[in-house]
DNA sequence: GGATCGATCGGCT
DNA sequence: GCCGATCGATCCG
């Protein structure tokens, strides 16, 4: 497998979103390699989504999603937890795909030691779980996914097909009418993996 | 199994 | 001051 590259990132970010699934995050930390594979996804896309951290302008915070594409941008939430996303796009427009989920692959034991004792269906089924098991934080804001002797990128792993996906509306998300009901969550049908048991799931993804 | 709640920080208003 | 793109423990039915 290789790594994806830059121009991979530089689409539009629900086409990015939804075949960032099948897709293998992997995580270097200290010489073992650990990875998953990318089941569920959520897509922000500029200031006039409600939803996102660039709603309210480029700020010390959310400057990497104004950055180049290929870039991370991480974040602390609630005081207690790291998400990852991935910057999209061209340079100088927010946008970025929120990684919420993972089925483990390699370095299972390590994330163990990380999460605790649990079943490898708990360790990365959710943005804050993974950001822990795979040792994400700060120190990972704007870090380029594309660089050579990287700490972090995806690979390309075995893309889907449509009928393997499904998408619904964001969870968590509060903001306008069009925010909460825009279909932009991205999820592997039948992952056991997910954030959210059920998946909720309206028709077929449709980039515009 | 679903609802509720506390943790705990930094960034923005 | 306020509040979050969350998680896990706890309580109830």
């Amino acid at each position: 497998m290789s790594n994806l590259p830059r121009e991979f990132y530089a689409r539009p970010t629900l086409t990015v979103a939804r075949d960032l699934l099948g897709r293998v995050l992997v995580r270097r930390l200290d010489g073992e390699c650990l990875s998953g594979r990318i089941v569920e996804v959520e897509a922000y896309i500029g200031e006039a989504d409600q939803a996102s951290h660039a709603r309210v302008g480029r700020t010390a915070r959310n400057a990497a999603m104004y950055g180049p594409p290929g870039h991370a941008y991480v974040y602390l939430i609630y005081g207690v937890h790291y998400c990852l996303n991935l910057v999209t796009e061209d340079d100088g427009f927010p946008a970025a795909v929120l990684v919420r989920a993972l089925e483990p692959l390699a370095g299972v034991e390590w994330m163990r030691g990380r999460r605790g004792d649990r079943p490898d269906t708990a360790l990365t089924s959710g943005p804050g779980k993974l950001c822990q098991a795979l040792a994400i934080d700060r120190r990972f804001d704007g870090a380029d996914l594309c660089a050579a002797e990287g700490l972090l990128w995806v690979e390309d792993g075995l893309p889907l097909g449509d009928a393997e996906v499904s998408s619904g509306p964001r969870i968590g998300v509060r903001g306008d009418e069009q925010a909460r009901g825009v279909p932009w969550r991205f999820v592997v049908r039948d992952s056991r993996c997910l954030s959210r048991g059920a998946v909720p799931i309206m028709a077929e993804p449709r980039p515009h």
